[in-house]
RNA sequence: GGCGGCGUAGCUCAGCGGUAGAGCGGGGAUCUCAUAAGUCCUAGGUCGGGGGUUCGAGUCCCUCCGCCGCCA
């Protein structure tokens, strides 16, 4: 069976981060999982190079478009391996090869009839590199960029997306699992449910030149969506390598949210009109929120996979990604939870049980598989109860439901760590219990052999050096059939103990991303030494007076202990004869305003209660300029 | 403005008609093979507010509040 999964190719205007992270790792996972369920597969990632955002880009950094391209792709190129992905192909949007395709399948839908001729007049944001409609406008400017639009009036050619509308929502209708999961299902038949406006596909090159040409109007390059997305299949040889079909039977692609529409309406679209079956299924996750802030690329609020990796190592941090991660949903990251997570599952859990278990065969049996020898009560309820679980990961991990995937292999891991402790193997030890003894830790090894197969795919290099200290080759255990078989150990077998698996993390390592935790209330938190900032004094009032022409205000002369004068709120709920006198609460380092005329000084605090406005006062006998923090 | 989602223990979330759950954190106990790890016990939360349907509702319906997404 063959199977195809994809990434998008990356936008190559940002340094990669980890939300693309943490698509190509998904990728590589299911990619792994296939593999290991004995399919062949081709899994193709890499970079979109055209468009305006680039040639800006590439100005800023002083570089031309293809110098600039070229570092970026080789960035993006660089930082897979340290994450272990195992691509096949890694494709450019400026390869010969894939620009022919792209040019040969405009030739096609313009022959075909799919394309049309027409002048547009707009208001065009550079920054989103498309029109924007009047209503769009916040104040006049793009609502992302926060930048007036330019009137354009330019001829371009449509790709007219409703032609094939219908069709699309009956493909949606007759397949339920082809857009996951389900909510954005949801979203793309609602997008359907209004008539879709004809798709812009060209861009004149008098506006941008660093796109591919049209093959039958030198005058304009095309738009970056269809580009891109074109290069599923250039990546796998489309239309000359006559093994594309074979993978395109099978594709699968993984996005994030934001691109939902491109990959769920364009695309499917453009494959229709070009004559050719739609992919077999869309894969939507969320967002990695830094705290608060959305993992955009257009926000320098980023975290950097290779620090990560460096601090955490590789298999940590895919395991993390893909166990915090509720598939489809949006996450909130942090490298305090990083460490949480993986101390607990990874380092108390797995690992402990790992190194316990072979220092005890180390121990008991010369560092020697034991021979299995008899059954005995729970011996079998081990067995079952771990293969059942096993069994539950991998349908989970087959639906991207990676988070109860990895919780499932963890209530394998509880299961053995009870065994041990109900087994006691140092009790038996002691006893002379030896038979037992030997079963007992044949069991244990068992059990790690399966979860390393098990884990194989989402933590790899661990994998292979747990395969490796059972002494057993990885590349002869790595199947899915190897991982639900109990009993595959050889007695006699030297075992080694090796290192910790997952050295514990004391505390979490310095935080790479530098923002404010924030509570559930969406309140934003501060330090101490934020507050520390305000100079709160206590303040005698010594006049207070009308600010004329006002109902509200009253101009106050309050000595702190210097004198000074400020303007304040509450002439509705006091009056100025019974503020004379009385000690109040100030903030004193407020840079200075003028208020109908008077200067003010600082301001007042008073609580805004249900019975009207209160004054904060001190609640004993305080001098004036008495700091109040 | 339209469509949709969410609001359950300190935190992250599962449950989606039948006596409130898990993990983490916190508290207590215990074994000693082990990475101060394991195992066991422990959370008394008006399941956002209100109303309704039902013998019975986090679980269905309506409504209000608060977040969020998509579209316009």
């Amino acid at each position: 069976m063959a199977f195809y999964i994809t990434t998008p190719i990356y936008y190559v205007n940002a340094e990669p981060h980890l939300g693309h992270a943490y698509t190509t790792v998904v990728a590589d996972v299911v990619a792994r999982l296939k593999r290991l369920q004995g399919e062949e597969v081709f899994f193709l990632t890499g970079t979109d190079e055209h468009g305006d955002k680039i040639v800006r880009a590439a100005r800023t950094a002083g570089l031309s478009p293809r110098e600039y391209v070229d570092r970026m792709a080789e960035r993006f190129r660089q930082t897979w391996p340290l994450l272990h992905i195992q691509y096949s192909r890694f494709i450019r949007t400026t390869e010969p090869y894939h620009q022919r395709l792209v040019q040969q399948v405009l030739a096609q839908l313009y022959e075909k009839g799919e394309l049309t001729f027409g002048e547009y007049e707009g208001l065009y944001c550079f920054g989103c590199e498309r029109f924007l409609t009047p209503k769009e406008l916040v104040d006049g400017c793009c609502p992302d960029h926060h930048t007036p639009p330019t009137p354009l009036k330019e001829a371009n050619y449509f790709f007219d997306l409703s032609r094939h509308q219908e069709w699309l929502l009956d493909h949606l209708r007759r397949h339920p699992d082809f857009i996951q999961p389900s909510g954005y299902r949801e979203e793309v038949l609602g997008l359907l449910r209004e008539p879709l406006e004809p798709l812009c596909i060209s861009r004149p090159k008098s506006r941008l030149s660093w796109g591919i040409e049209f093959p039958f109007d030198p005058r304009f390059v095309t738009y970056v969506w269809f580009d891109a997305l074109l290069n599923y299949l250039s990546g796998i040889g489309y239309p000359e390598d006559p093994s594309w079909q074979k993978w395109w039977a099978a594709a699968e692609h993984v996005i994030a949210k934001d691109i939902l529409k491109p990959h769920a309406v364009y695309w499917p679209i453009m494959l229709r009109a070009m004559g050719l079956p739609p992919y077999r299924r869309l894969h939507v996750h969320g967002y990695w929120n830094l705290h608060e802030a959305k993992m955009s690329k257009s926000l320098g609020n980023v975290v950097r996979p290779e620090v990560l990796v460096s601090r955490y190592g590789a298999d940590r941090v895919r395991y993390f990604l893909l166990r915090e991660m509720a598939f489809g949903q949006d996450a909130e990251f942090s490298e305090e939870a990083l460490v949480l997570r993986t101390n607990a599952e990874l380092a108390n859990d797995l690992g402990n049980l790992v190194f316990r278990t072979l220092s005890m065969v180390k121990k008991y049996f010369q560092g020697q598989v034991p021979e299995p020898g008899r059954e005995f009560p729970g011996d079998r309820e081990l067995a079952q109860g771990i293969l059942s679980r096993i069994r539950n990961y991998f349908e989970e991990m087959g639906e991207f439901r990676f988070h109860r995937g990895l919780a499932a292999l963890n209530e394998a891991v509880n299961l053995a760590n009870r065994y041990v402790d109900r087994e006691a193997p140092w009790e038996l030890k002691k006893k002379g219990e030896l038979e037992r003894l030997s079963r007992v830790l044949y069991q244990l090894l068992e059990g790690l052999r399966v979860l390393a197969v098990a884990l194989s795919p989402v933590m790899p290099r661990s994998a292979e050096i747990l395969l490796q200290n059972l002494g057993l080759s990885p590349e002869e255990e790595l199947s899915v059939e190897a991982a639900l078989t109990w009993g595959r150990l050889r007695p006699g077998t030297p075992v080694e103990r090796g290192p910790v698996l997952f050295p514990r993390l004391e505390r979490p390592i310095q935080e790479a991303s530098k923002s404010s935790p924030e509570e559930k209330t969406g309140q934003e938190l501060y330090p101490l030494e934020e507050f520390k900032k305000w100079d709160l004094r206590v303040g005698e009032v010594v006049a207070a007076e009308r600010v004329p022409g006002t109902d509200r205000l009253l101009k106050l002369t309050v000595r702190c202990p210097e004198e000074r004068t400020l303007v304040a709120g509450i002439a509705e709920h006091y009056r100025p004869e019974e503020l004379v006198g009385k000690k109040v609460v100030l903030v004193a380092n407020l840079r200075p305003a003028r208020i109908r005329g008077v200067l003010s000084e600082g301001m007042i605090l008073a609580a805004k209660g249900s019975s009207g406005l209160k004054l904060v006062v001190p609640e004993g006998e305080v001098e004036p300029g008495a700091e109040v923090g």
